[in-house]
DNA sequence: TAACGTTATGTAATAATATAACATTTATAA
DNA sequence: TTATAAATGTTATATTATTACATAACGTTA
């Protein structure tokens, strides 16, 4: 079982944006949507941005500079996360297929490199897009 | 067999500049580095680097924002990539695990998604900095 | 409670990364 | 050669992220 993290104000109002988006979103952009609650300044989101991540409740596409909420509640707190990102309609979601999680987990190779996290992002089409 | 790019005068010695060093490389870092050459401005150095990405000489280490020539010769023209980085030393390798690139290759899962391209980053401790 | 260390917040300034817009030149090829 | 695509040059600007410093809230335990 998982410690329960509570959050902060303004990990709260931030991670509830996220959440509700359903979707990634950008820091600057979460950062104009939260102004009406009074966080003002980008660090404050970053801050905010960089716990969250920390705590597993979010995660970063880095190869989008967005945050998207954890879409798998058994994530191992950030250090293996998976995603599918469509190329025409930018829709990301996390994949949570366990085989493959697994496969990376235990990956070793014989660099002599002790591997304790990894970051996947499998690029493509959605359904949707291809079909068009 | 590959079509063999000749680069563009920045495109080379951008390209240069960076297998040179053996590591990861900064665009803005790249910038300084080329300025006794005459390139002077960052447009010149993105619009090299998107091109050397584009035909697979360098790779683009997502959550570092930085650029590394490919060490894989046989490397699927950015299409498949994987790198194991230090995250102590910030030494970045090519993982050239065939097993590996070919299993994610021909990942698919039932989400509908055509995938056409990934990118993996592993992250941990090098032989090195494991042992201090 | 009081004192302490830790975490979170507020604010301003600035650094680092990346692109838009437009004019011109060079390479490729029909 | 003439058209087309690719690359270059230049200025300005947009986007993403951090430094530095001051203050407040919170949790622990003396
Ligand atoms: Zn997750
Ligand atoms: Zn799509
Ligand atoms: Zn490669
Ligand atoms: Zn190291």
């Amino acid at each position: 079982m998982q410690k329960e993290h509570s959050l902060s104000k303004n990990q709260k109002i931030i991670f509830d944006l996220i959440d509700k988006s359903g979707g990634p979103m950008k820091a600057y952009s979460i950062l104009f949507n939260v102004q009406k609650k009074g966080i003002k300044a980008p660090l404050q989101v970053y801050r905010a941005l960089d716990k969250l991540v920390e705590i597993g409740k979010i995660h970063k596409i880095e190869s989008r500079n967005a945050f998207i909420a954890c879409q798998n509640s058994s994530c191992q707190v950030s250090k293996a996360t998976a995603f599918s990102i469509c190329e025409s309609c930018e829709n990301v979601s996390e994949i949570s297929n366990s085989k493959l999680l697994k496969y990376l987990s235990s990956f070793s190779d014989n660099s002599g490199m002790k591997y304790s996290k990894y970051n996947l992002e499998f690029f493509g089409l959605c359904k949707k897009c291809k079909s068009k």
